[in-house]
DNA sequence: TCTGGGGTCCTAGGACCC
DNA sequence: TCTGGGGTCCTAGGACCC
């Protein structure tokens, strides 16, 4: 058996945890640079707010229901999830953590000794008790049948008390036919495009196509997720694999049109991305940078550019890595154009310890413990305190975060204070 | 004026090898 | 008329997730 636990609108609920004068009032929490909505109470859900609405055109929506706009505070939302995270794995010796709201709970042999209805609302109880976030719970046979077991919960929170189990094949085709095909887990605009040609329009209905028809149009991916949903656990946990690409992309506050300006953020997220690597033990040995122009804006000239360069050495270094960046924009920097969005991706990671020397190797060595140094210096007195010189220095954060709540959880000096 | 960011996996096709 | 057969590796693009 497994279970997927989820939180409920986990960015808002975190906001409202430390404002619970929030309680029962629409809630919203936008992207970076507040653009768009990312999080929606059930109340900002039922006003009519869409997922990714852009910030600006709803404005007078927001206004009219006094809905509670917040910019992303990620700090105080990993910070939450850990908490979460922590208290969850108490109740299985085997956890997926899937994302930052969501694990999956391997509970087989479980319900021989207790009812899995009663464990699951002693997890609700805990957590939301804990940490003040509410949560849901599906459980059943296979993976993709706890995801649907987690939807009904969520879907009916007074019927099911948060917690819905399949354990019966009677539960599981009612469960599949109640389920829209563009809902299931999985399956993304395109396929469910597809399968409405093919009259599917139930979860159900794709359990009975042909194993032939979804492997030739949806490959093995298609294939193993209907065998799921049949009840055939084709999805087992995975281990938490040190990540493949590391990213650091970002839109702007308003165009750059000079390379200098694109340059300092190029350099800046090659930073980020040498950080990042540094933290799972990882060089690369290829970088990519990118330079997009506004796609909305059909009234201006576009230009998209992406470049991969191959490094010469390995490195997790922020110096080299901001020099190869740095050089791979000059060479796809073009002039008359109001740059809107720049983004560097690190990928080839081989571990760190793995010593490849080359015939023109020319890394330098001294960068190893600088960097460490560096790191220890910004894990001590604040991200960002060492920086490149390519770096704006006077740079803080000119990223549009207007409604930004307090770190709560993570900076002593936003501490909440309670007035007795 | 204003529209997010960061990941994964699979496949087809080309280049190359013997 | 007819022009081998069997591999591997890499990459771009497409699909998906939160």
């Amino acid at each position: 058996m497994f279970a997927l636990i989820d939180c409920n609108n986990f960015y808002a609920s975190c906001e409202r945890v430390f404002r619970p004068d929030l309680n029962g009032k629409p809630v919203v929490v936008l992207s970076n640079n507040d653009g768009c909505v990312i999080a929606r109470s059930n109340e900002a859900k039922a006003i009519g707010i869409p997922m990714g609405a852009p910030a600006f055109e709803y404005e007078s929506l927001f206004q009219q229901h006094q809905v509670y706009v917040f910019s992303a505070n990620f700090a105080l939302y990993g910070d939450m999830s850990n908490r979460i995270m922590t208290i969850l794995s108490n109740y299985s010796p085997e956890m997926e953590i899937y994302s930052i709201d969501e694990c999956f709970l391997r509970l087989n042999g479980f319900g021989k000794h207790f009812s899995l209805q009663d464990y699951g609302e002693q997890m609700r109880l805990q957590v939301t008790k804990w940490t003040g976030i509410p949560i849901s719970i599906g459980i059943a046979t296979t993976k993709s049948l706890s995801k649907l077991a987690n939807r009904i919960a969520k879907k009916f929170p007074e019927k099911t008390k948060g917690v819905y189990i399949i354990d019966s094949e009677e539960k599981r085709i009612k469960a599949l036919k109640w389920l829209k095909i563009e809902d299931v887990w999985g399956i993304g605009k395109q396929h469910a495009k597809r399968l409405h040609t093919q009259q599917v329009t139930s979860a159900y209905d794709y359990t009975l196509l042909p194993d032939d028809w979804v492997r030739k149009n949806m490959s093995v991916v298609g294939l193993r997720l209907k065998h799921d949903l049949q009840g055939i656990p084709t999805l087992d946990l995975e281990d938490v694999q040190p990540k493949k690409n590391i990213a650091t992309t970002r839109s702007f506050e308003s165009n750059y049109t000079q390379f200098e300006q694109l340059n300092e953020r190029i350099v800046t997220f090659a930073g980020s991305c040498a950080e990042k690597l540094r933290k799972q033990k990882s060089c690369c040995q290829s970088l990519m940078v990118f330079i997009h122009t506004n796609g909305h804006r059909k009234d201006l000239p576009q230009y998209n550019q992406n470049i991969v360069v191959k490094l010469p050495f390995p490195t997790h270094s922020s110096i080299e890595l901001a020099r190869f960046a740095s050089q791979a924009l000059k060479l796809i920097f073009k002039q008359g154009y109001a740059y809107k969005k720049a983004g560097v991706i690190v990928q080839d990671f081989i571990p760190e310890n793995v010593l490849q020397t080359t015939l023109f190797e020319n890394r330098n060595e001294r960068h190893i413990p600088l960097m460490k140094t560096i790191d220890q210096l910004n894990a001590r007195y604040g991200q960002q305190k060492i920086r490149l010189a390519s770096q704006d220095l006077k740079r803080v954060w000119k990223m549009k975060q207007e409604k930004l709540s307090p770190r709560y959880t993570t900076q002593l000096s936003d501490i909440i204070t309670i007035n007795v």
